[in-house]
DNA sequence: GGAGTTGTTCCGCC
DNA sequence: AGGCGGAACAACTC
């Protein structure tokens, strides 16, 4: 499932593939997954244009355009965009494709139909899903462990629901938030304003420290995830706790944990993290 | 073939 | 007002 890093690696792949090239025409095999404008609107506003840069925000991709426009992508769970050469067939699941000016195609697939892709003008980001709810970048410079310190003694939720909260902290979810609980060695269920000054600081450095190695990893890739060349990630082969029910927590021997907290799995283990 | 899977949004409640 | 918990959604796998 794409995260902060799965994203951060498409993105830079992407660039490398698409900068200066021309979208020369589109196809929309699946009208749902265009979240704005329309689906003919889309075609229209996105046909002919020229692509700048290639951004992230969060877990979104932000595709620049000329004129002052944007593509903006969000991959939700099963979602792809792989560049191929255009006489490839798609796959049963592509659901829109980018016909770009040298004979390859950026191709979105989407498995459960859950992505969505808006067409918007530079920075209107009110029309796209919560994007511009989003909360700080955890690898900025002013994501600062004194504002995370301030925000995270505000809040009563547990722990683990606030990580996953996009509006509090932009691009955890599920695997990278229990991986930085593991690491910091705090409990999924422990009150956010109960951590102490150390708890928080151990936190803060937990989170920044599975992101980048989740980026120098390329992603993690249990099913779906694929970088923009088709190519897997690697994180899956260190995780910690998640996808390791039963198995031994590798600093104590205890055996992870699985529960459901905050309507989601969760993996910890019961004696390290307290 | 029912349960499990996740990111996001929405809803009701406080 | 806004935080919080829980439900809903989508569709495929096991």
């Amino acid at each position: 499932m794409p995260e902060l890093p799965e994203v951060e690696t498409i993105v830079r792949g992407l660039r490398d593939l698409i900068l200066g090239k021309e979208i020369i025409d589109l196809k929309i095999r699946e009208e749902r997954v265009i979240g704005f404008p329309g689906a003919k609107d889309f075609i229209k506003g996105v046909k002919g244009k020229k692509i700048l840069n290639v951004k992230r925000r969060g877990k979104y991709i932000i595709i620049i355009l000329e004129e002052k426009k944007e593509v903006v992508v969000h991959l939700r769970m099963t979602g792809q965009l792989l560049i191929k050469p255009r006489y490839l067939p798609f796959d049963k699941h592509t659901h829109v494709i980018f016909e770009l000016n040298d004979n390859m195609d950026l191709r979105f697939n989407n498995v459960r139909k859950f992505g969505r892709l808006y067409f918007v003008d530079d920075g209107e980001w009110e029309r796209v899903g919560g994007l511009a709810k989003l909360g700080p970048e955890p690898l900025s410079d002013d994501f600062t462990l004194d504002k995370f310190t301030k925000s995270i003694r505000k809040r009563k939720g547990n722990i683990k629901s606030l990580l996953l909260n996009q509006s509090f902290i932009a691009g955890m979810g599920n695997i990278y938030t229990d991986e930085a609980l593991f690491l910091s060695r705090i409990s999924p269920l422990r009150r956010a304003d109960t951590l102490n000054e150390r708890e928080i600081k151990e936190l803060y450095q937990a989170i920044r420290k599975v992101l980048n190695m989740g980026i120098e990893s390329g992603g993690t890739t249990f099913s779906d995830y694929l970088n923009a060349n088709g190519e897997k990630g690697s994180f899956q082969d260190y995780l910690k706790v998640y996808n390791r029910k039963g198995e031994n927590c590798l600093i104590c021997n205890t055996p992870i944990i699985k529960a459901q907290i905050a309507g989601r799995s969760t993996h910890y283990c019961p004696n390290c993290q307290r």
